[in-house]
DNA sequence: ATAATAAAAGACAATTAAATCCTTTATTAT
DNA sequence: ATAATAAAGGATTTAATTGTCTTTTATTAT
């Protein structure tokens, strides 16, 4: 009796299940670490490239690149192109909040909607966690509003908080 | 002069941005919701197929039997196969509450871990968002230990919550 | 025993998110 | 003016998630 070619196979079958939905998605957390970064040095006065954001809070360099594009667009930060230039923020972008940078990457989903998908669940006419999620929302919003990006980037700054592994 | 061909690629170029993660994955939200519709039907002494589930939760039947798959496994609910075979709950069923649910599907990411992806995120070296994103799963722990998956269907039963749209 | 039923299992396809690469545009220093 | 720099924009690739389809296995009624 032969082992048959499709021994190995198996081995490779793809599991289904354990996927990984976090709170936020890839993409919203280089935003959220890149805003940081950036108003750290904009508080000592440098303006930052793509390479040097996306080297210091450990993302690769052009996908940063492009949720860069996205926050100059809406705002949260400032952009100059060519030499010497960068990105920056100042005094303008001050009133941002983690709430501003999440809404831009990826939406208000985790604010708005029902969590089960139910196109038209209210308090009138609930799905089975309409009342639970009210209260997270309630903490998510505090989580997202409490602080500006700068007073985050001050904290950094303090080393209090961090946005990548001490070495 | 001629309009070119590549005239109308502008408006189907991808626009980056607008995800939408949201608090669940696409498959803990069939989950959650097969997991009550089948209990709302056990409690009336029913077993039922994934086809009638998929039906009653509007969720395409094929992935609803693999997400039935793996709450099988996991011990959540029951299944017989066969004529007169399908899906039920019992008493043996009873202790589960949507948190085994959401860590069967998704893992158990929405709970523990750095919400920025630091490796080492911990009290004494915290990311920016640490002690907010206790706080959030502190209201997120009860959100899904509060009921059990029973209760919650008796809820769906009375009339007080419901698992689809109402027609 | 056999046919019918329904879940389990596996392979595959489609869609979305993540990541990369290449070209264009704006700015600045020479 | 020109070369160098750095962001903006576009197209493409890779990986993960979502969704489908077909075959196998267990069970039950005839």
């Amino acid at each position: 009796m032969y082992v048959t070619s499709g021994f190995f196979l198996g081995i490779l079958s793809l599991y289904f299940g354990l996927n990984s939905p976090q709170m936020f998605s890839q993409a919203t957390k280089y935003a959220i670490k890149s805003v940081i970064y950036i108003w750290t040095q904009s508080l000592e006065d440098r303006k930052v490239g793509a390479k040097e954001i996306g080297a210091n809070i450990e993302a690769p360099e052009a996908f940063t690149a492009k949720i860069l594009q996205l926050l100059t667009k809406a705002k949260i930060v400032g952009s100059i192109k060519g030499p010497n230039g960068g990105f920056f923020a100042d005094e303008s972008h001050a009133k941002y909040t983690l709430k501003d940078v999440v809404k831009t990457i990826d939406g208000d989903q985790l604010f708005a909607g029902c969590s089960l998908g139910l196109p038209r669940c209210s308090e009138k006419n609930p799905c089975p966690l309409h009342f639970e999620v009210v209260k997270v929302r309630t903490e998510i919003d505090h989580m997202l509003t409490a602080k500006s990006m700068k007073q985050l980037a001050v904290e950094v700054i303090k080393g209090n908080t961090r946005l990548a592994e001490l070495v």
